[in-house]
This record gives C-alpha cells, sequence and structure tokens, in this order.
DNA sequence: GCGACAG
DNA sequence: ATCTTGTCGC
C-alpha cells in the first residue's frame, strides 16, 4: 500500500458518460506536464523503471507491475477486477485503470519512471491511459504503444525504417494540440538485417513530466534485442502468466 | 455523411 | 486485448 494516488479525483470512473470522461481527459491534459521533470538521470543504471501491462480473461482485467533497475527485476506484482466497460478507442483508461490502481496499491517500490502499454500525449485530447495514471500519481510517466492511434508522421511510415529511426509524431486536425506540435516519436527499436519481413516501430509518447524526446530515449535505452522495452515485456509476460486460469 | 481509432 | 498450430525464414 505504497503507491497512492496523488490526485485520487482523477480515478477513472467507469460508470461515468462519456461526455463525462473526455471531460475529465481535458481537466487531466490541462494538470499535466509534457516537459522533462524528474528527480534522477532516466537512463542512469540505478532508476527504477515500472513496466505496467494488462491481459483480459472471461470477465477479469489483469494488471501486471514489474519494476526494473538495470536489466534486473526488483519487484512484480499483479491485481485482478472486474471488466467494467468494453474498449472504446481515446477511452482505454477507463477501462484499463482500475486494475493498473489496484496492482499499484500492491506495490511496495516507489519506480522513478512509469512505462504503460498504450499512448500518453499521442491520444485526441492529449490524454491517453500513460497520461492518465502518470497524473494521477504525479509521476513521471511514458505510453509504450504497437499502432498509431492518432497524430501525422512527419514521414511516411510505409517503407522499413532502419533500427534507431525516429520519426516523430505531429498533432493534426484530430488532436488538441496546435497542428505541428511533436506528441510523440515512432521508435524503430528493432529491425532485421536482411530478409523479407519486417517489424513495425513502436510508437512512444510522454505521459507525464517527460519530453517526447526523452520518452523515446527511455524507451529505446530499456529495449534488450526485442522490440519491445524489458519492463513492458516483462509485465506482458507477467500479465499472460496470471491472467488465465 | 465519411473516415478512423491505443488495448 | 483474445481466439490458436503450424510454419516460414535466418
Amino acid at each position: 500500500m505504497t503507491m497512492q494516488p496523488v490526485r485520487p479525483e482523477f480515478a477513472p470512473d467507469p460508470a461515468l458518460d462519456r461526455a463525462e470522461m473526455e471531460s475529465l481527459q481535458r481537466e487531466i491534459a490541462e494538470t499535466a506536464t509534457f516537459a522533462d521533470d524528474l528527480s534522477v538521470d532516466p537512463l542512469d543504471p540505478h532508476t527504477l523503471v515500472a513496466g505496467v501491462d494488462q491481459g483480459f480473461s472471461d470477465g477479469t482485467a489483469t494488471s501486471a507491475i514489474v519494476v526494473t533497475r538495470g536489466g534486473n527485476v526488483v519487484e512484480r506484482v499483479h491485481a485482478r477486477v472486474d471488466t467494467e466497460i468494453p474498449y472504446i478507442p481515446g477511452l482505454l483508461s477507463f477501462r484499463e485503470g482500475g486494475a493498473i490502481l489496484a496492482a499499484l496499491d500492491e506495490l511496495s517500490t516507489d519506480p522513478d519512471v512509469f512505462m504503460f502499454d498504450g499512448s500518453g500525449r499521442i491520444h485526441f485530447r492529449e490524454a491517453g491511459l500513460a497520461t492518465h495514471i502518470g497524473v494521477m500519481l504525479d509521476a513521471p510517466a511514458l505510453g509504450v504503444a504497437k499502432n498509431l492511434l492518432c497524430g501525422q508522421p512527419r514521414e511516411s511510415l510505409d517503407e522499413p525504417l532502419p533500427e534507431g529511426t525516429r520519426v516523430p509524431i505531429e498533432a493534426d486536425g484530430e488532436v488538441t494540440a496546435p497542428d505541428g506540435t511533436v506528441i510523440g516519436h515512432a521508435v524503430q527499436s528493432r529491425q532485421y538485417d536482411s530478409g523479407n519481413r519486417y517489424i513495425n516501430p513502436l510508437y512512444v509518447s510522454p505521459g507525464h513530466r517527460l519530453s517526447a524526446e526523452t520518452a523515446a530515449d527511455i524507451a529505446e535505452h530499456c529495449c534488450d534485442g526485442y522490440k519491445l522495452p524489458e519492463p513492458t515485456r516483462l509485465a506482458d509476460a507477467h500479465a499472460a502468466d496470471v491472467s488465465r486460469k
């Protein structure tokens, strides 16, 4: 019971109607900071990075959190909660937030950075899952998604990108930020050197207290031979393990 | 009305 | 996200 929300009034209540959820997201976006505000160097090997991911089975949502330091696991927790609402693009945090908060309540470690599965600022109202939970905790947070929710890549992503490539994602008409604002990046964390198949990039965006650049730096820094950063991979595996029966 | 949409 | 075995390629 160490990790408690600093802003419980922003809790993602699944009972709210759509307009109320969107209204809350606008308020959260106003509270969020998309600039670096950390007490530690996020790339330092001593930094505690928490990967957060969810799994669903039957009528329950399972959230798993794996805290890493360097390449080692420091703590692993999980929590199960009844699924309240279906997945609705743009309102993901209201479906998964409850399980995440329950898992955070089980955490005894105090992470320096939280890495969520999904988007942060790459969101219609700049209030994706990573922003919502990050603001509630008032902790540095970023979102790592496998697909792009909205925004416009500065350069075409139709052709395979070389490993290490980073393409800015800019706000367009469907995002509340001024057109052209860099709300995140497509990050090619892994790519095959040869062959027919190719790997898609990650879509990394700041959730809270991080700049788009630093969020991409952290995601890239946490990768170790796989497309997904280690904290996310480990949380993925743990969620899958304990999620099913 | 059309299009488009994290997990 | 989830339902699911084999299979293509390095």
